[in-house]
DNA sequence: ACATACATACAGACCGTTCGGTATCTTTCA
DNA sequence: TGAAAGATACCGAACGGTCTGTATGTATGT
């Protein structure tokens, strides 16, 4: 996005990117390397474009995190909408959305970032909330122990994520998903 | 720790607290809260000192995170030194450390310290270092698929206790630690 | 023309780090 | 034994850099 001064303006173009941008930033080095500087520089533009999109610093990462949620909600009741079986439901598309994320694009897009949301104790308390609302809706479905384990588990697999890259221990993905929902199914 | 600069020289007291004071504030405020004057301010001495005790920040904060490590090694070890089955015998160890710290002290004192290890990525690199270790040495009775799912079920043990404080589903812990250890036993 | 979408310049706070100086502790040696 | 000498512990202030945020100027779009 290069001489950004002279060119067309396109604000929902520089508001997406300014989105991803800030995204990639707290993925690739971590939330701390998610200064507003950092994230217009990747952007191509100034810091007044920034603040003219975001009130803030804190409502520009805010919103980051809000897409995460919102992409995993919409990714989560897709899975469950195409599951005939009631029982397990909630869990077995939990299990489905984070092992196929991670089998999906290697580079495991949104693993840093909602790691990294869990620390900041602002964000832990949307994301926090953001579950807590989930689990209690499909108490009806999903309140079986085993099937607390599972999700567990799977809450597991973003760490193992997050390690792969650094020589942590990876799992065969494929076989830990059949196994996982295996056991999310009656009997 | 009044009248720092009068009293008596108190060398290891004063590096103690220090480390002390920056494992606190990561685990209540985030790593982002650990700054030089925030430390110094809580351990109640000035820049001077701590600069004098660590050749850096981060030397700081690798000294906090080492220890976190070593803490967990002993405690790990310790659990599976009294364990004569020695089938699962690492994951059994590695769950009942897990589930107990969380028991114990309703703080979760190492929890956040634990993830936050997680997000900066050289502090990441140490952390999956010294779990990969710890795997790849067990691997001989630690190696099944279920015991895997045991293990990656404790991994998500820390992320549920980091929500725990914000209105995030708290699990039965005292009967998920009997299953978990249930499901790392022969048969 | 007017509102929107930016760029530019700057302010104020805070960051990690350095450094000179002063106290206390430890060792040396008469 | 005890005083000088050196090492260690710590203070306090200052520095350069980077941070978020603001104020203002200038182009574009309608």
């Amino acid at each position: 996005m290069e001489n950004a001064y002279r060119r067309r303006k396109q604000p929902e173009l520089v508001r997406r990117t300014l989105l991803d941008c800030a995204a990639n930033l707290a993925i690739e080095q971590g939330l701390s390397a998610v200064t507003v500087q950092a994230v217009c520089a990747a952007a191509g533009v100034t810091k007044g474009a920034m603040f003219h999109h975001f009130a803030s610093k804190q409502a520009l990462i805010d919103a980051v995190v809000a897409e995460l949620l919102e992409k995993l909600d919409a990714d989560i009741k897709a899975a469950m909408a195409t599951d005939p079986q009631p029982y397990g439901r909630f869990t077995r598309a939990y299990v489905t959305v984070t092992l196929d994320d991670l089998l999906l694009n290697q580079g495991s897009q949104w693993t840093a970032l909602y790691i990294s949301s869990l620390t900041e104790p602002s964000l832990r308390r949307v994301t926090a909330a953001w579950f807590a609302r989930f689990v209690r809706r499909h108490h009806a479905t999903d309140d079986h122990p085993t099937l607390e384990i599972v999700r567990l588990a799977a809450d597991g697999v973003w760490l193992a994520g997050l390690l792969r890259d650094d020589g942590g221990p990876m799992p065969d993905l494929p076989a830990l998903r059949r196994r996982l929902v295996a056991m999310t199914l009656p009997d």
